[in-house]
DNA sequence: GAAATTGTAACTATAATGGTTACAAAATTG
DNA sequence: CAATTTTGTAACCATTATAGTTACAATTTC
């Protein structure tokens, strides 16, 4: 197991965006639905917009959106965004080489980890954000945001509508 | 990535008993062989043995061999006797259920994660222990072992040759 | 310039894994 | 039976990843 709730989180974060659409949400917002700590938040949506899926803008009007089409976002996206390194790790020392199955376990385990790596990204690709949506909606209440205020460096970035072009807007 | 090494380090003890045989392997030979400490070991070789796939024995004679066919043991077996708890993890703390995407993300990744998981677990299955040593053996020194010194409780228990029944033996 | 929000550093807390020492229990040998 | 060997197991420390918290500079809007 990997006690590590990543993945989940980051799936929750884009998630609540592709919902509210072009309405940005600030990390207290976000936060406050993951029912954790709004740096928690920041930090991985700065892996995120590393990785091209979100934008995000300082200031009074900030907060983040999608960068992208949540029906061409995949969960295998999402994944690489957080630079898991696979499913298994090999061994912490290596194993010694004077024992004819410790010179090549790695090599070996390595093919197979190679094999279950994929097997798990096979997956990932085929599932995506708008997925995950349309699957939280027949349970959910629908939320409608009529005209979000938007900062105007943040709808820019998106080439959205009006507004003067911000000084700095970070999308990678 | 689970930085954890615990798989990898199973495999290459069972990889290592199927190599030897019928020679029981002291977990200080093993922990030689996966360069790490003798306990270390033991404590895995704990979980295989609960999970019926290695038995040991105590004493002069003692030591540690697989309790099945190699051919017939796969990784998903190995997988399974770890304990792992999936592929990915789900939030430490519960979403908001006041949030619409929050009350709802727990059960849709819970489906996601399960569809990984099967997938993992497809690969795992269709490979042995003895694939893995098979495997191993082009690049390695092949070595035979004549006439090993068996303890009469391990011998007994697994249905082999001579000697006195043991009191006790742990199987599972 | 004031207010709000992100970006970011620094620190602490928690949990899983791995490493180490120590010793009781079990098995073999003589 | 006594000595020896090895596993089973507890107890403790070290290391690492993740998560939570506080604080504050930089950015953006008004």
């Amino acid at each position: 197991m990997s006690t590590n709730s990543r993945f989940a989180v980051a799936v929750h974060v884009l998630s609540l965006m592709a919902w509210s659409g072009e309405e940005p949400l600030k990390s207290e917002q976000v936060a406050e639905s993951v029912n954790t700590n709004p740096v928690v938040i920041r930090r991985m949506l700065l892996d995120l917009a590393q990785a091209g899926l979100v934008v995000s803008q300082t200031g009074s009007l900030g907060g983040s959106r999608l960068a992208t089409d949540p029906a061409k976002t995949t969960l295998l996206d999402v994944y690489q965004a957080l630079e898991y390194g696979g499913v298994f790790s090999l061994h912490r020392q290596p194993p010694s080489r004077d024992c004819p199955v410790g010179v090549n376990i790695e090599t070996v385990l390595g093919e197979v980890l190679q094999e279950v790596d994929s097997a798990v990204e096979l997956v990932l690709k085929n599932i995506t954000i708008d997925d995950v949506v349309q699957r939280l909606k027949p349970c959910g209440t629908l939320t409608s945001v009529k005209n979000p205020r938007v900062g105007k460096a943040l709808g820019k970035a998106l080439g959205k509508s009006n507004g003067k072009v911000a000084k700095v807007l970070r999308t990678a």
